[in-house]
DNA sequence: AATGAATGAGATTTCATTCAT
DNA sequence: CATGAATGAAATCTCATTCAT
C-alpha cells in the first residue's frame, strides 16, 4: 500500500485505462473540441456518471490524457536520441504526423483549460531543455558547422518546422513542403559525424 | 456565383460587420472555443436571433472571419514585401504575435469545421505560392547563399518557427526563442543584398 | 418603449407568469427544495430549456418569485393597516397560515441563495419600518399602554409570534398556542382605541 | 424493537460519531440543503459507501442528527432552567445564535423529510409540554403580573421572538431588535422574584 | 430588417443508493 | 468493518437553430 497513489480508481483499473484511451481516440480523429465527457464514455462503451467517478471534472481527465501523452512523447524522444542517427531520429519523431497532430490539440486544449496549459507549458519547457542537452552532448563543435545554430535554437526550429508541415498536411496543404524538408536533409547531412 | 453576392444582408450592413468584429475579439481574447453566436451577440450587443439573420449557420459566420482574417494577412504580406527590407518584414509578420495566435485558432478550428478547413487550405496554399514567387523574385540568385535553401522552402521555414515562437510564448515557454531568432537573424544577414 | 423593462419576455408574458405561478404552487405545496427548474417546467408543462430561456438562472427565478411575493406581503399589509381595526388586521396577517408558511420558505432559500437573502433582507427591513411607522400613527400614545412596548418593538413579537405558530402548526405541534393566542388578544383589547 | 438497538454499527462507534459531527458542522456552516451524503463523507475524510454503512439512508443520518441537536437543547434548557435567573437563562437561550439557527435548519428540512418532522413534531410538544411545567413550578402566582400570560404561553411566545430575532440578523434586518428585547426584558423584571 | 418565442440536444456535475468483495 | 465500482436520475445551464410575426 505503501506510496501508492490515492486517486479515485486504482491507476491500474482497466476502466480507468479504457476512459484514457477512449479519450485519446476522439481527441486524434475528431479534435479536442470534439472531447466531452458524454462521448467519450460513449465512445468507451460507458455511462458518462462512471467517467465522472474516476475523473471528477473533465479537466482532471484532459490533464491525465495530456500527461500521459507527454510520456509517451519523452519516450519516444528517449529513443530517437539513443538510436544510431540520432538527428535524424529526432527530425523523424517531429514529422511524427500522428504524435504532432496530437500534440497540436493539446497546444489548442491548452488555450482554454488552464490545467492543461500549465502541465503544457511545464513539459515542452523541459522537452526543450533536455533536447538541448543532448544535441549538445552528441553533436559537440560540429553545431558550427551551421552558422549561428546552436542546440536550443535548433532544437525549436526542427520543432517548428516539423510541426508546421503535419500542421498544413492536415489542412491538405502541399506547396514548400518538400523543399523544406530538403533544407532540413542539408543541415542534417552538414552535421552528420561521418562527414570528414 | 454570378457576381452578386448571395447572402442574406448586404455586404456592407453595419450590422454585419458589428457581427464579424464581436466574433474576431472573441476568438482573440477566449479562443475559438468559446466562440458561440449566443456569445458573439452578447459582444455585440444584439439578439441571437439576429447573429442567424445574417449568418444562417455558425458555419457561414466563422468562415466569413476567416475570410476577413486571410484578407487582412494578405495585405499584410503584400506591404511587408513592398518595403525596403522585405525579408525582414516578412519575418516579423511571422512572429506578430497578435495575428498569428488568431491564425493558430483558425487553424485548430479547421480541424472541427470543414468549411472553415477548405478555406483555410486554399488560402495557406496561395499565400506559399505567392510568398515563393516573391521571394524568387526578391532574392534571386542569393538564395543559394543558404545551401539548401529555396524561396518556398523558406517560406515554410519561416512560417513554422515564428508560429512555434508564438505558440511556445502563449504557454508560456521561453527556452530556445533567442536562440532560434539568432539563426534566423544570420540567414537574414546572409540574404541581404547589400552583402558584397 | 421608454421604460420598459429590458428583461427576457415581457413582463406580461402568459408564459413567464405560468412559470412564476408553476413554481409558487411548488415552494407552496412542497417547500423550496423541492425547487428544480425541472420540477417547475413539469408542473407548468413546458420543457425545461423554456424555463431558461425567461429566466436565465434558477436564482433569476427565485428572486422574482420572491418578489412577487413580497408585492403580495405589502398588498396585504397595506389592506391591513387601512381597516377598521388596523392592530388586530396586523395580527391576523401574521398568523395567516398560506402566507406566513411561504414567507417561512423564503427564509430557508435565503440562507442558501445570495440573491434571495439580499432581497428578502432589504423587503424585511421595509416592512419592519413601514409597520413601525402606521403602528405609531395609529396607536399614538396607547402604546404605553403596554409598559416596555414601542411600536417597531410590537411589529417584530407579532411577527415572531405568528411566524411561531404558523412553522409549529405545519410541524404538528399544538401546545401553548391557544395560551400565546389568549396574551395577543389581551394586548390588541388594550390598545384598541374605544377603550376609555 | 426490544430494548436492543438495531442499526449498523454499535452506537459507540469512533467513525459514526464522526460522521455525524461532520452532518452537524456542514449543517451549521452551510445550511441544511448543502448537506448531502458525499459532502458528509468529504467533511469527515471518509468513503461515501461508508456513510451509507452506518446510516443506509439519508433519512437515517438526518433524524440520528436531528435526535442529538434535540439531545443538546434539552441538556441546554435543564441547565438553564436550574440556573439562579432560570428566566432569563430560557430567554438567553432562545436567542442563542448557533444553536436557534440550527433548529432552524431542522425545521427547514422537516418539511421534506417525513422522518425529520415527526421527531422534530415530537420534541417540540414535549419541550413546551416541560417548559411549561418548569415555568409554572418556577413562576408560581407571578405569570398573573403579565396579565393574560400563561407558563406555556410565554413559553411559545419567548421562542418565537427569540426565533425571529436570530432568523432576522441572519438575514441582516436590524430594525425593532433593540426593541422587542425591551419588551421581554421589562417582563424579565416584572417576573423576577426578587420584586416586592 | 429584426426579434421574441420556442425547442431538442447536449454538457458538466452531483446525488443517493446498491452490490460484490 | 470497510470499500471500490457502478448506476440511473436529476440539476443547472448552454447551444444552434427554426419559425412566425
Amino acid at each position: 500500500m505503501a506510496g501508492a497513489p490515492r486517486r479515485v480508481g486504482a491507476e491500474t483499473s482497466a476502466t480507468r485505462a479504457l476512459i484514457i484511451e477512449a479519450a485519446k481516440q476522439l481527441i486524434r480523429e475528431e479534435g479536442y473540441a470534439a472531447t466531452s465527457t458524454r462521448r467519450i464514455a460513449a465512445r468507451a462503451g460507458l455511462k458518462p456518471s462512471l467517467v465522472h467517478y474516476y475523473f471528477p471534472t473533465t479537466d482532471d481527465l484532459l490533464v491525465e490524457v495530456s500527461r500521459q501523452g507527454a510520456e509517451d512523447s519523452d519516450r519516444m524522444i528517449e529513443e530517437a536520441l539513443a538510436s544510431d542517427d540520432p538527428l535524424r531520429a529526432l527530425w523523424e519523431f517531429f514529422v511524427d504526423t500522428s504524435r504532432t497532430a496530437m500534440a497540436l490539440e493539446f497546444m489548442a486544449m491548452a488555450n482554454h483549460r488552464e490545467a492543461v496549459r500549465r502541465h503544457m507549458a511545464e513539459h515542452s519547457e523541459a522537452m526543450r531543455v533536455r533536447q538541448g542537452e543532448i544535441l549538445r552532448h552528441i553533436l559537440g563543435d560540429r553545431i558550427h558547422r551551421l552558422e549561428g545554430f546552436s542546440p536550443e535554437g535548433l532544437s525549436l526550429v526542427l520543432a517548428g518546422i516539423g510541426r508546421a508541415i503535419v500542421m498544413e498536411e492536415g489542412l491538405g496543404v502541399k506547396t514548400g513542403h518538400a523543399e523544406a524538408r530538403k533544407i532540413v536533409e542539408t543541415w542534417l547531412a552538414k552535421l552528420a559525424p561521418d562527414q570528414s
